[in-house]
DNA sequence: ATGGTGGGTTACCCA
């Protein structure tokens, strides 16, 4: 079984490249945000006729997020119960899988735009809410897999140069501490299961040709509950994707969990 | 050299 995570930045420009890379790539779960569509305009019939069973929270212009899965979804979750938020950036669903009912909770973390910023204070209360919420989730769902864009690089080693990067946006300590309490409640960071080599990242700045010259960060994230996380056997960025034209400047983040 | 690109929309936007 195959979960994913991918930060489309726009599913009506990504869903070509989407439908695309599920022939390359059959994930049988996935996550996604930026979809910057309102409900009415979701492609839930390219998606049905593909095959897809979906749920999708969204809003025009900004955020909006969804799950996909090759098996029917059910007791869906919009946004963080008790968080008042305006912005889509979170849903939960459950599937069926070979190791049981399964929960993806699939989250688009604000970005903050610079410490100090109200658009900050947001994103630290925000992290706040999303770390109770996977606590009451975890709680309830054995297999539990919070999978999204965090906006988040956990570690110096997670950006191309710390020397530009730590103590800003996206890798103060603040969030950084957001993230490990996440782990805390008894997570896994799925890339962090295995040796992995030196660079790896899953966004790139359109500016500047970061992709082509690897000036990436690793924000996007799979984090698995202890019983997904024993039987996972690989976990890691498909970059094929980001190299396409007209690309999303995120690439999708696959962790495979073995079979019993 | 503190820019740039690329979604969105037409907003001193948001990444």
């Amino acid at each position: 079984m195959k979960l994913a995570t991918w930060n489309v930045n726009s599913l009506k420009v990504r869903l070509p490249q989407l439908l695309d890379w599920f022939s390359v790539n059959p994930v049988d779960v996935i996550g996604l945000q930026e979809t910057k569509l309102t409900d009415d305009a979701f492609p839930s019939a390219e998606l049905e006729a593909a095959g897809w069973h979906w749920a999708h929270c969204g809003q025009k212009t900004y955020n909006g997020v969804a799950i996909l899965s090759r098996t029917p979804l059910r007791d869906v979750t919009y946004g963080i119960p008790g968080f008042d938020d305006e912005q889509k950036r979170v849903i939960a669903a459950t599937v069926d899988s070979a190791h049981g009912p399964l929960r993806y909770l699939c989250v688009y973390v604000v970005n903050g735009q610079a410490l100090g910023s109200d658009k900050y204070d947001y994103k630290l209360r925000f992290l706040a809410a999303l770390k109770a919420y996977v606590a009451e989730q975890l709680a309830q769902h054995p297999n539990l897999v919070v999978g999204g864009d965090y906006n988040i690089a956990p570690t110096p080693a997670d950006t191309h140069d710390p020397a530009t990067w730590e103590g800003n946006i996206l890798c103060s300590e603040p969030e950084r501490d957001g993230f490990r309490a996440l782990l805390a409640l008894g997570l896994k960071d799925a890339f962090s299961l295995f040796e992995q080599p030196p660079q790896s990242f899953t966004w790139w700045d359109y500016r500047a040709a970061g992709f082509r010259r690897n000036l990436g960060l690793r924000i996007d994230h799979l984090l698995l509950s202890a019983p997904l996380a024993a039987p996972c056997t690989a976990a890691a960025a498909d970059l094929r994707p980001r190299r396409n034209e007209r690309p999303s400047d995120h690439a999708p983040f696959v962790a495979e969990i073995g079979e019993r």
